[in-house]
RNA sequence: GGCCCGUUGGUCAAGCGGUUAAGACACCGCCCUUUCACGGCGGUAUCGGGGGUUCGAUUCCCCCACGGGUCACCA
């Protein structure tokens, strides 16, 4: 049913610039850059900053910085400009006065000068006798002369919609299908606050309408705002868009994602070291799903395939798991200077090295993020697995390594590597395979025997990166220096 | 609470009246590597419940339960 409509697509992404930009913000910018793209539509970034308490220009740099991290791109918002401008909802406001007079005077929507204090006894009043809150009325028919005597007191006025009676509100939902809602369960409410600043489902309408925007594409918590939405766009004769309502991203618990979930930011996933690439794939896969097996796609070839049909209904768990195994896979293919780049941060905050670097301590550095890169998920992770570089005084991790260095054999073992290291001007890694053969065929002992002391004694934990990696990158003095330290722990 | 939306393994999900109910993550086992990880192979595990409709329901309809969203001078 989209395909007709496809040939002048305009799709939009409108978000409020109130703090960090949410990964699920992140997703519904997705699904509309990825549906513009793949019809060959236009994505119009628009910013709805009609809350001034929250609203900062500071959220609106992150959000476009994170979107261009993501490498979605739009052709028509703020920066880069189009013909149907501004794109800041504060810098439209004479657009919107001039509906809210035709709605005024059009008797569609009027002054109500209800205060806080009067409303919230209302809703109170209410929820007292079981009745849902709602907006009663109270200032639908004032007369000239009562509207004087408000306005004499002070009163400033907000601007409400008169909401009609009795009136089903049904739309083709392009992921639901047909919703419905009765207008009865709808009070009239807000379109213009008391500061004269237009409410979202007022100039969300408007900005929608007058710029074109030919599909609606936006997250489920707007699904029951549509029937509101709907309602002025038939009071002002304009034409409705095509509407799609994608599910929520819910945390482990099941309910919307939210700080305690962990990281819920786009620049935390970024600072955490997770690869754009792989949290576009990973958002993409979630409530959406391609056609066979694939479970790794670039960008380009999210863009072939997408397409609304096959976006869920239902909300979906963010599976942290899930993510690391596609960010682990990107990572692997990363040039190794790349992702050294993306450690380095990392190891500085976990004190691993210092801010001065030479060339030299960098490129082993570099081997070093070498050595443990497939042992992690994301670049944060680097700083634990590559510790054991760093530290020389070797502490045993527990009883059972430190039992591993008593075992009788081991005496003998380090001896041998003791003699053999020293006599070595440099070590490889091939060496470092092929001397600790020879030890265990020498001592007839099974590699365990040889392997897992010599791991132990060099960084007290059983497990680590090959000793074909780590022993090179210490050098031949470290090594020794760290065996001896470690022998003597459990004499 | 009213309204709206949803419900296939632990998670993401395919399925669109007849299937051995895909695949992936996670988990478990085996192999590889003289550790771990990586990789390879294999395994455990799913249609919320009850009524219909039908020769036949995971698939269509109704009810219930559960989950989520929303009911602001926030978006």
């Amino acid at each position: 049913m989209i395909e007709m409509s496809m040939e002048k697509m305009r799709v939009r992404f409108a978000p409020s610039p109130t703090g960090p930009f949410h990964i699920g913000g992140a997703r519904s910018a997705l699904f509309n850059w990825l549906l513009a793209r793949r019809y060959g539509g236009k994505l119009i970034l628009r910013i709805e900053d009609t809350d001034l308490e929250r609203s900062s220009r500071e959220s609106e740099e992150n959000i476009k910085a994170a979107l261009r991290w993501l490498g979605i791109d739009w052709d028509e918002g703020i920066d880069v400009g189009g013909e149907h401008g501004p794109y800041r909802q504060t810098e439209r406001l004479p657009i919107y006065a001039e509906y809210t007079a035709k709605l005024l005077e059009s008797g569609k929507a009027y002054r109500c000068y209800c205060t806080d204090v009067e409303l919230e006894a209302e809703r109170q009043a209410l929820m007292v006798k079981g009745l849902m809150p709602q907006y009663m009325g109270k200032c639908r028919n004032l007369s000239a002369e009562e509207e004087q005597k408000l306005i004499a007191e002070g009163r400033r006025p907000t601007i409400r919609f008169r909401v009609p009676e009795n009136q089903m509100i049904s739309f083709h939902d392009a992921v639901r299908d047909t919703v419905t809602f009765d207008s009865n369960g709808i009070g009239d409410y807000v379109i213009v606050k008391s500061d004269g600043l237009p409410v979202y489902n007022y100039a969300v309408v408007l900005d929608d309408a007058l710029m074109q925007i030919t599909h609606v594409i936006r997250a489920e918590e707007h699904l029951s705002n549509t029937p509101r939405q709907i309602l002025i766009y038939e009071a002002l004769g304009l034409p409705l868009p095509e509407f799609g309502h994608i599910s929520l991203i819910l945390g482990k618990d099941r309910s919307k994602m939210s700080k305690r979930h962990g990281a819920t930011s786009v620049e935390q996933y970024k600072a955490l070291g997770y690869l754009p690439e792989a949290v576009v794939n990973f958002l993409a896969l979630l409530g959406w799903s391609p056609p066979g097996e694939q479970e790794i796609f670039t960008s380009a070839e999210l863009i072939e395939l997408f397409s609304l049909d096959h976006v869920a209904k239902n909300p979906a768990v963010f599976d942290i798991d899930k993510l690391n195994w596609i960010n682990s896979h990107y990572l692997k293919k990363l040039d190794l200077d790349t992702l050294t780049e993306m450690a380095l941060p990392h190891l500085k905050a976990t004190g691993l090295i210092s801010e001065e670097l030479n060339a030299e301590r960098l490129e082993w550095v570099k081997q070093v993020v070498g050595a443990v890169r497939d042992y992690v998920s994301f670049a944060a992770q680097i700083p634990e697995h590559a510790a054991v570089f760093f530290h020389d005084d070797v502490a045993m991790e527990n009883d059972e390594t430190a039992q591993i260095l008593k075992d009788p054999d081991v005496v003998r073992v380090m001896d041998e590597f003791l003699a053999k290291l020293a006599a070595m001007e440099s070590i490889t890694g091939e060496q470092v395979q092929a001397m600790l053969k020879a030890i265990g065929k020498e001592l007839k002992l099974g590699g365990k025997k040889v392997f897992m002391p010599v791991r132990v004694a060099l960084t007290g934990q059983m497990h680590g990166p090959e000793l074909a990696s780590l022993i090179p990158l210490l050098g031949i003095e470290r090594t020794m220096a760290r065996i001896r330290h470690s022998m003597k722990l459990v004499q």
